[in-house]
RNA sequence: GGCCUUAUCGUCUAACGGUUAGGACAUCAGGUUCUCAUCCUGGCAAUCCGGGUUCGAUUCCCGGUAAGGUCACCA
């Protein structure tokens, strides 16, 4: 058995995507699976569009993400160089071959003659086709001119893990560029020589490039090359609108997802639900899982639109399944001021009770200011809430001085939430309230938040001498008002 | 316009030609001594249209329609 090799070939024109993550993530899986190797290489043929610093921010996305790759630009590996723009001789090579095979020759045409064509095949409602332009006697080819393929067109029947059973006729296959005039190759003729040369066996790459493929098959022909597995992703599709996930219709950068609190478990599994599932009801997966699970052939063939509301749902999912120490490391950038002025531990402490209702790590702060800072008495919370409301001033300020009184005769050794609730249980018959009123009351006056965990839980994280002070200031407060 | 691909709840999807068309997100209604979240229970909600093949089509075939991709010296 030949050993799996497959790879992510990105240009570096700008930052990475959840579309052109889930093409790595594919590839990255179906060589994991196999015990393979996975390899990064750089597209950069295109010294227009390239943007300065974004293949290091691509390497950023992979690694945050934990796709890591065996081979690439900055992790030599025995088929290198990782970067298109260092193998030109190589691609010169191949070229060669064909000029001499007679199946490459110089494109003669100006830009403006190219315009004119393909205006005119417009103008009849006509595909463009280089090749029904093909020069009879072309010059010799030499450096500074296009180099274009001398395809031999004829009908292709081919297969696609995941598309299936693919056949077109002989009018897609055309003359492309091999070469452009300032000597690097095009993607068209780059990855073919790429692949053939890094042992790639299973390409897996975007719908966008499905329509060139008998194009490929042929010059797949023409250097007498084995073709790799084929396996063709659908697009994902932009949140609103029907179109294809791009950077202009407000996709986002992969790393501002980290930023934006989501954990790389969720956005990985999410990725991977876009698109695929194992046939089983299972909707969380870690990626060992994933690996385990995987198959090109249950990978949808439609489109998937991008929901970000599920997203935030697994994140939350994710999230959860975290053990505390992990989440502690990854919720360190997210703290709050106050926190980050407190002891570890007692970070730590109430991580564990706000970790239910993360959604995203950046909901930390409102979630637990709290009890890193005395909270402002507001007294419209008690108005706004419909039981509270109907109690006298001095109703309230009984209420809470019981309850203080009672949480100041627990030993201080002992306040747990345990013995907390007992206490409120206690509080709840010597005062024949309701849960709902001195309940909601308490809670109030120790965190003045519209939320907050379980009362015998927050009263205990506080704290006795931090939950007696605040009932007193509320206490105090409410007498001002 | 040519060529290629696709089509199940709002969204992601499941269903050897035989199921009350299943699950998840979202949403709605309840429950868990206070809130929020979690968790649990329940509700609403789909096979694009038209033919054919078949005892029987979501499923196979054909034709529409719609959506997407592509027709660059971009990838």
């Amino acid at each position: 058995m030949k050993e799996v090799r497959t790879r992510f070939a990105p240009s570096p024109t700008g930052f990475l995507h959840v579309g052109g993550i889930r093409t790595a993530l594919f590839a990255w899986l179906v060589a994991r699976q196999a015990d393979g190797q996975f390899i990064l290489r750089i597209e950069d043929t295109d010294k227009v569009r390239e943007v300065e610093g974004s293949a290091a921010h691509i390497i950023k996305c992979l690694s945050t993400l934990g796709i890591n790759y065996d081979e690439g630009p900055d992790k030599e590996g025995a088929y290198g160089p990782y970067l298109q723009s260092e193998r030109l001789e190589i691609y010169q090579e191949w070229a060669q071959k064909l000029i001499e095979q007679g199946r490459a020759y110089a494109d003669p045409y100006t830009p403006e003659q190219l315009t004119e064509f393909r205006e005119e095949a417009k103008a009849t409602k006509k595909a463009f086709l280089y090749r029904n332009h093909r020069p009879e006697n072309p010059p010799q080819w030499q450096p500074g001119m296009p180099l274009r393929f001398k395809s031999e067109p004829k009908a292709y029947k081919w297969q696609d893990a995941v598309m299936g059973d693919l056949a077109t006729g002989p009018e897609v296959v055309d003359d492309i560029v091999l070469i452009k005039s300032d000597g690097y190759p095009t993607y068209n003729f780059a990855h073919i020589v790429d692949d053939a040369e890094m042992k790639i066996t299973h390409l897996i790459r975007g719908q966008e490039f499905l329509s060139s493929q008998p194009t490929y098959l042929n010059i797949y022909e023409a250097l007498g090359l084995e073709r790799p597995v084929f396996a063709t992703m659908p697009h994902i599709l932009a949140e609103t609108g029907g179109k294809k996930l791009g950077k202009r219709d407000g996709a986002k950068d992969v790393l501002d997802y980290i930023k934006d609190g989501y954990i790389a478990e969720a956005l990985v599994n999410f990725i991977a639900s876009l698109g695929w599932n194992d046939g089983t009801e299972q909707e969380i997966f870690s990626v060992d899982e994933l690996i385990a699970k995987f198959s090109l052939d249950r990978v949808q063939r439609s489109g998937a639109r991008f929901d970000t509301r599920r997203l935030l749902w697994m994140n939350g999912q994710h999230i959860r399944a975290l053990p505390l120490d992990n989440l502690l490391e990854r919720a360190a950038p997210f703290w709050s001021e106050s926190a980050l002025k407190a002891d570890a531990s007692k970070r730590k402490e109430i991580l564990a009770l706000v970790q239910d209702r993360l959604k995203t790590l950046t909901d930390l702060p409102i979630l637990s200011s709290y009890f890193f800072e005395t909270p402002d008495p507001d007294w419209n919370m008690i108005q706004d809430n419909k039981q509270l409301k109907k109690l006298e001033l001095d109703q309230i300020q009984q209420l809470l001085s019981a309850t203080r009184n009672a949480l100041a005769q627990i030993n201080a050794d002992e306040f747990t939430p345990e013995q907390i609730q007992n206490t409120l249980n206690t509080l709840l018959e010597t005062t024949g309230e309701k849960p709902g009123i001195l309940l909601s009351l308490i809670r109030l006056s120790v965190s003045w938040a519209p939320f907050s965990p379980a009362l015998p839980d927050t009263l205990a994280t506080l704290g006795q001498t931090s939950s007696i002070d605040r009932i007193d200031s509320s206490i105090a407060a409410l007498s001002v008002s």
